[in-house]
DNA sequence: TATGCGCGCTAATTATATCAAGCACATTCT
DNA sequence: AGAATGTGCTTGATATAATTAGCGCGCATA
């Protein structure tokens, strides 16, 4: 089963690898968020010694990283206001896991363009033939 | 302060209300709630002596009382997700809108993940060079 | 070498959510 | 009347979120 991980272990490896990614030490997310998030917090958090950080702290770790707060209220384990439950929610976890940076989404958004149209050709050629 | 109302007060008063409407006392709520809102800790909310519930125990009121998730996070001071798709958060809007199948998903990811290789053989070659 | 700085991390402490138990009063049943 | 039950409410006890202070390490710079 896929339930190896805790949700505050997913959650904190979640953030930990996002705070990776923006170059920022616990310290300067302390400080950029006002100390509205301290040093030592986070750590525990990223390390899934904290179960259930509140909305307050996770919405202030969201602005800052520029990151989705739904996303980190589900990692979470809250329930969050989903005006439908559809697939895509799985496909939105795979994606936040990777945690992209702008120019790998960018790179990887012209690369699906591109094999769709590579797609879309062969099918005209397949109507020909 | 001119704030004459405190949030916990505005969130009690609110809940108690509702829970008068629908003719519940506080053991049913407790009950119907499968013991997830104890009637003593309900008290204490509906007379603004809990600051912030959890969004967990607000939940379990609004689904028993029918009423909205939203506005009872709203009022017990929680910053909620805006259900509007602003461009705040640029990726998740962006990647919903590409509506991927799950076959493009998995060649996105691959492709990802390669470049990434890519990227880090680079680093090694530039420190040996 | 030494000294200072930034890093992740831990320990001790405080604040607060949440619950179990029980109290005082009212209504109803025997 | 007296037991039984239902009501809102209070009070400790416990768990856990969140902070402040500080430790040890690597790395740079004097």
């Amino acid at each position: 089963m896929s339930d190896t991980l805790s949700l505050a272990t997913k959650l904190g490896q979640h953030l930990a690898a996002i705070r990776g990614d923006r170059g920022y030490s616990l310290r300067t997310v302390e400080e950029l968020t006002n100390k509205k998030v301290s040093n030592a917090y986070l750590n525990q958090i990223e390390n899934g010694k904290i179960k259930q950080p509140s909305p307050t702290i996770l919405y202030s770790l969201a602005q800052l990283y520029k990151t989705s707060y739904e996303v980190l209220m589900e990692k979470a384990g809250y329930i969050t206001p989903k005006p439908t439950k559809d697939a895509h929610h799985g496909k939105l976890a795979t994606w936040t896991e990777l945690n992209l940076t702008e120019a790998e989404e960018q790179a990887a958004i012209e690369f699906i363009k591109w094999q769709r149209q590579l797609r879309e050709k062969e099918e005209k050629e397949r109507e020909k033939g």
